[in-house]
DNA sequence: CCAGCCGTGGAGGTCAAGATCGGCGTGCAG
DNA sequence: CTGCACGCCGATCTTGACCTCCACGGCTGG
């Protein structure tokens, strides 16, 4: 026996309950799907990562697929608390405004990279995971939505595409934010958003439904 | 639902100058891509909606990648040419939000759904399909900002986060836009996120650290 | 009119990756 | 001690998609 494995990252061999092993494949399978997308990511690769063989995972997950919607769902939950936490923080418009962008930011830059699974998934043609993301844009977009009408009196229609264009910025800008590794700190950019998009809000119900000029 | 296509039409057997053909199958792979993504579509497709055989396919492009490539690069190409255009048809600068937004939506409203190629790849892994949207996003966040920072007197970073913003707020919202099927026309829900970005971006100026030069 | 040539077409090779079957070792009850 | 149960592993199968090889038919020159 020639100590090839040397660089494996969990020892082989060792049993674990069920419940843990699940957890555990889930997170050998989120790093991996993290890393290299949906289609360049294989079972050998999550399997070796999380230190088993291909049939454990086959006994834990009925396929690919199905994995994969776990840690979506898993993620999209987590992204939509997170807003919906942010915008019952507070009840001061500004302060929800801040609150919102800063839970952007924050589930960007959470452990894992995992936001890649909703904003940057590569298997947006599966009709399962287009139905969940586009769920939990529409859903965030709601609750930004319910506020933006309660406060400016908008239609419906409209203050859902400001709530989008809200949600937009906020999820592109994350984005940005942590792949240009700036130097600008977390909270500068997000004041600075704030100031962006609280101007841009807070112009609405001064002036009724009248914005149309 | 045979209105759609205009290529299909062709008998197979007509022969047709070289630049031609290749037009004709830089059409149908279009069709393609946009339909079923990247992975989702087959070269047998392509060649079938084009009415040739593969191997003619194989003649004009080395292969499925150099063929996702060439069509990339031609709607990069046009979105950032089209921001510029929109950036450089005005001096008034709230004029140069309505028009940039307006590009952006006249881009996702364009022939075919091509902005899919861009907004929404599914090969986003792919190290060249990455530079190049990678690439014309920041080159249109660039454009955008030089009018942010020539107008506000913001440091470049913080231009650049705005610029980002903005043009993540356009591609998004009308994105969402279209996909809604939404009665809002389309001028109304560009007038609506230009009064947002504009009331936004307009206070900045008076509102900076003007010591600036 | 006819012979050759070149581009087209269908059938096939290759390979990667998802999904699965016969051994093995461990721990426990009796 | 011994037989059993169970979870795990190495090796394999199959599918599907990208990418080329043998026949056919229309155009050119004598």
């Amino acid at each position: 026996m020639t100590a090839i494995e040397q660089t494996q990252a969990r020892p082989r061999g060792t049993r674990l309950p069920r419940r843990a092993r699940r957890e555990q494949l889930l997170g050998a399978a989120q790093e991996v799907f993290v890393a290299q997308g949906y289609h360049a990511a294989a079972m050998d690769d999550i399997a070796e990562r999380a230190g088993v063989s291909k049939p454990v995972l086959y006994q834990h997950f009925p396929g690919k697929l199905e994995l994969y919607l776990a840690l979506l769902d898993q993620h999209c939950e987590a992204l939509l608390t997170s807003v919906r936490g942010a915008l019952a923080s507070t009840t001061d418009n500004k302060k929800r405004v801040e609150a919102t962008m800063d839970a952007y930011f924050a589930y960007v830059e959470d452990e894992g990279g995992a936001f890649r699974l909703v904003f940057e998934s590569d298997l947006t043609n599966e009709p399962a995971v287009r139905e969940r993301v586009d769920r939990v844009s529409l859903q965030c977009a709601e609750a930004i939505s319910e506020v933006i009408a309660e406060d400016t009196g908008l239609a419906r229609e409209q203050s859902m595409l400001l709530a989008v264009g809200l949600g937009g910025v906020s999820q592109v800008v994350a984005r940005y934010w942590l792949a240009s590794e700036s130097q600008v700190p977390r909270d500068t950019a997000v004041q600075l958003l704030t100031s962006l998009a609280w101007r841009g809000i807070a112009g609405f119900p001064l002036h009724g439904s009248e914005g149309h000029h």
